[in-house]
DNA sequence: CGCGGCCTCGCCATTTCTGGGGAGAAAAGA
DNA sequence: TCTTTTCTCCCCAGAAATGGCGAGGCCGCG
């Protein structure tokens, strides 16, 4: 390796060295947002983009896409359709969007139009979960072919993880109001009820498995429901679900 | 800095990536766990472990505890104990075992015996969650006073981070895929029907929220149950949740 | 052009869930 | 020790969900 490439490549790890420095003290939206910047220079992509979901379906982020696009984004509940977002759901690692499913009609219509934003063809989201059915996603994307892509994902990886991390971190200071959401613990019996209910039994079915009369199990999943603030059942068997009370 | 500290650095920068190389191309067991002993030689720590609990409540792990402990650990079902456990269930974040909570018996009571077993007295834990509930810790441990053990932890931030990620991809390549079921699409009206139950709503409000008549609603809900599999709207909307395809 | 999937609507009877009460015993924590 | 939480059981009536029957129009795909 020659000695100008090796002084270039710790010239740069010393900009990102700033960078994340900057990221690790950010506690405000405008500097997430500077920093967001600084690293689509530094690695000179075209969009680098945190997102998140709160377990109540809020979501919000930072990052280098247009305004345009992310109004579009949140006002078509563009959520719901993004195979980027559906994709990265299930999956525990980061993961490069061409191996996410883009056919189905509406997913190329997104593709489409979040192209016509400016968003690149390639991707790559880090995936990050909450004790709460919280998600978020940390999102690099840019306009190359396929080998570009890949050596850029290959060298960058490790970053982009650590990258992911502080970014969760940042935007949890940003978020003040999570104490009151966070999840009071259902009890032993309690899990046990919505457990099973999720499953698909009946009441009747849950109460003969726990061998407790039906009458005691619905004190259950009353008090279930009450701890959850769920106004029935299955809006109670959801809400520990996506707050990861219970596990099916 | 003396030029020999900072040789040193950057030999030991070497070591340490020689090591997480090898932790990438791992692929079983053995290699897991000689890296681990290889990583806890490099940081000179007492114990490095990695604790992986799937989503049916079984746990596997590796590391550089001894087996006496880890098997104590398990037929004692010391999750329910260990604050570690309790403690990073409901954190984002990595933390240091200082900030949880010990008070409590049992707690005292497992710390004393796992002190007995070599465990030391500073740690500092990185939890990673699954798509579907499951739930990884990797630790750090040492013995040693708080200033060296803050320290240490301020400086390998970043590296054990990182490692805890690659472990968890690792452990992810030993334990045998569950084939992830192809989820059958629902078809958008199944989707918002199932999201808004989700959200609590009874089937007259859906109804009235997505201007159809309820009979048209319960046609959603059947068919989507149909392609769920599912015994009834609650083992549905839960199905939907865990597979991703709806969000709430 | 037929096939399948999607969206829309209706009626019946039966089962299941929900909301409002009340009460005692056991276990765990402060 | 005392308090709180948890676990267990019981009543009733009304609301909601389920299962099974049927129907027509619209769209895209091969």
């Amino acid at each position: 390796m020659g000695k100008d490439r090796a002084l270039t490549q710790s010239r740069q790890k010393g900009r990102l060295e700033k960078i994340l420095a900057e990221l690790e003290r950010a506690s405000e939206f405008d500097q997430l947002q500077s920093v967001s910047e600084q690293l689509r220079d530094y690695f000179e992509i075209d969009h680098l983009v945190y997102h998140w979901v709160s377990s109540s379906g809020q979501q919000y982020g930072f990052g280098t896409y247009s305004d345009d696009w992310v109004q579009r984004y949140v006002e078509k509940d563009y959520l719901r359709v993004d195979p980027v977002i559906q994709g990265c759901y299930q999956r525990f690692h980061p993961v490069d969007w061409k191996r996410l499913d883009w056919t189905g009609k509406a997913a190329r219509a997104f593709q489409a139009e979040a192209q016509g934003f400016g968003v690149g063809n390639q991707g790559y989201s880090v995936p990050i979960r909450g004790p709460n059915g919280q998600f978020a996603l940390f999102t690099v994307s840019h306009n190359c072919d396929d080998a570009t892509w890949a050596e850029f994902t290959e060298k960058n990886r490790r970053e982009l993880i650590l990258i992911a991390h502080f970014f969760n971190h940042a935007a949890l200071e940003l978020e003040p109001d999570r104490a009151p959401e966070q999840a009071q613990a259902l009890s032993p019996r309690e899990v046990d009820a919505m457990t099973f209910l999720a499953m698909g039994y009946s009441r009747a079915q849950v109460a003969e498995t726990l061998s407790i009369s039906e009458h005691t199990l619905r004190v259950y999943i009353e008090s279930a429901r009450f701890k959850l603030g769920a106004v029935n059942t299955t809006h109670a068997v959801a809400r520990a679900l996506s707050r990861g009370l219970i596990v099916i």
